[in-house]
DNA sequence: GCGACAG
DNA sequence: ATCTTGTCGC
């Protein structure tokens, strides 16, 4: 781990630990976390980051979009292309989706106010996902709306768009929200990234929400990868 | 040993 | 995440 300039990464570590090497990374990183709502400004934009995969030539697609806030007007598409070097383990999703992700924040040119990832923020085996990670690394401001769950446990929550049961680990502890974002379809799974405050990123989610299940930001870079990867990877070859 | 397991 | 065929509904 060391400190970085000239960039706006602040935290550097290796992309291609081994497996109690990840752990001990996420470990670390996980004492900085903020877990209350430390914005570093009033919200002006939010950026929604997806990836998508493609396995023959194991090439992911990544790409975070930045919106104007609350107009959600897109202001800029930052993508990535680039061979994954690290196989997907439950718990350590960072370290396969981390070096594109970090590659497109390190270029952008609107720097958000808030960052949406696709996965979880603290509800993770070491309270250390997606979202939270790379809030440590740039002290950026983000929540994990993942579409299903890592861990912790939850009771269904009504079918009416807004309804809400806490996410709670095996400590007793809140570490997210059950939210359902449309009637009578498959809740997300929310849970505080970097510097927002649990109660904050459900909420957020749910403004962030118009008629589909996932906010606005995440399903269109969800769209976004999936043209990106069509664009390189024709159907037919 | 068995079950669980973001994307 | 991807792969893969059909099916149901607005």
């Amino acid at each position: 781990m060391a400190a970085t300039a000239g960039s706006r990464q602040l935290v550097r570590h290796s992309w291609s630990p081994a497996y109690r090497e990840a752990v001990g990374i996420q470990e670390d990183l996980r004492r900085r976390l903020v877990l209350t709502d430390r914005f570093h400004r009033p919200l002006r934009t939010v950026a929604g980051a997806d990836l998508s995969y493609e396995r023959r030539r194991n090439l992911l697609f990544a790409a975070v979009l930045v919106f104007s806030w609350p107009e959600l007007r897109l202001l800029e598409i930052g993508e990535e292309v680039r061979p994954a070097a690290f196989p997907y383990i439950p718990g350590l999703l960072t370290f396969r989706e981390g070096p594109a992700m970090t590659a497109i924040l390190e270029r952008l040119r609107h720097w958000p106010d808030l960052l949406v990832c696709d996965g979880q923020g603290i509800a993770h085996p070491r309270g250390l996902g997606l979202a939270a990670h790379l809030g440590v690394l740039f002290d950026l401001p983000t929540i994990g709306c993942a579409k299903s769950r890592l861990i912790g446990k939850y009771t269904m929550p009504g079918v009416a768009k807004g309804c809400r049961s806490p996410l709670v680990d095996d400590a007793g502890r809140r570490i997210g929200t059950v939210l359902r974002t449309r009637r009578d379809v498959k809740p997300v799974f929310v849970s505080p990234g970097h510097r927002v405050g649990l109660e904050s990123a459900a909420d957020l989610v749910l403004q962030l929400v118009s008629r589909y299940r996932l906010p606005e930001v995440t399903r269109l870079a969800h769209h976004h990868v999936n043209r990106l990867r069509l664009e390189h990877c024709p159907p037919a070859g």
